[in-house]
DNA sequence: CACCAGGCAAGTA
DNA sequence: TACTTGCATGGT
């Protein structure tokens, strides 16, 4: 079977046994873009303390966050972990939104996808992963996000060599091989990670359980 | 107790 | 270019 078509398959099938997951938990817009910063290599179980935080001292707004000097910051993430780094990372993308964009949200979304992602990757702190989940999940726009779970699907079940696996070619198998549909990479990214939390993990996969078929 | 979780950047050779 | 390391809390 080629490739496209095993990704096609793999949706059906993970949309047929877990149906719609209604992504990415969060609010608004700007909850779902600190969320994506303060999940990096983290488990989301922590960022939600961090967001409760944020949203109980009235921070979760583009002008009060930016204006709240790093190290307080830091205090409010505390439990989700690396909380120096990200409130630095925090810091960075909200200058950015402050300086070009009046921290109009809206106004940063406009701009055109190619130039948007750009601006995103050049802020220090932002890679692929936590870009496109912005561009995607807060932003709406029709990019694929790649993650840790994507990888290991794909490389459990053969669909890429193990050192094939750079981040932009796993994104362009699946936008090849998919309508570039805001709704639909929003569903199957969810997807996978809903069936990877649970079969797919890093140590103990339980494969047959697995609604995909076992990786040969 | 060890290992893991929806990364990323900086350092080394 | 290709590895390695630091960053840190909370759950299993």
């Amino acid at each position: 079977m080629n490739r496209p078509q095993a990704l096609n398959d793999i949706y059906d099938r993970l949309l047929a046994r877990f149906g719609p997951q209604h992504w990415w938990p969060g609010e608004t817009p700007f909850e779902v873009m600190v969320g994506a910063v303060l999940t990096q290599n983290t488990a989301w179980s922590n960022v939600e303390k961090a967001i409760a935080n944020l949203k109980g001292q009235g921070l979760l707004d583009p002008a009060r966050l930016f204006a709240l000097p790093p190290p307080l910051l830091a205090e409010q993430i505390r439990p989700c972990g690396y909380f120096n780094l990200k409130a630095a990372r925090l810091h960075n993308l909200l200058s950015l939104i402050a300086g070009r964009f009046d921290g109009d949200l809206d106004r940063f979304f406009a701009t055109p996808l190619a130039s948007l992602r750009q601006q995103l990757l050049e802020v220090k702190g932002i890679g692929p992963e936590t870009a496109d989940s912005i561009l995607l999940y807060a932003a709406g726009k029709p990019i694929f996000v790649v993650d840790a779970y994507t990888h290991r699907l794909l490389s459990r079940h053969g669909l890429i060599a193990e050192e094939e696996a750079d981040y932009h070619q796993i994104q362009a198998l699946f936008m090849d091989a998919l309508p570039a549909d805001p709704a639909l990479f929003n569903e199957y990214h969810a997807l996978i990670v809903r069936v990877g939390k649970e079969y797919c993990k890093k140590t103990g996969p339980r494969c047959g359980e697995c609604p995909l078929p076992a990786p040969s």
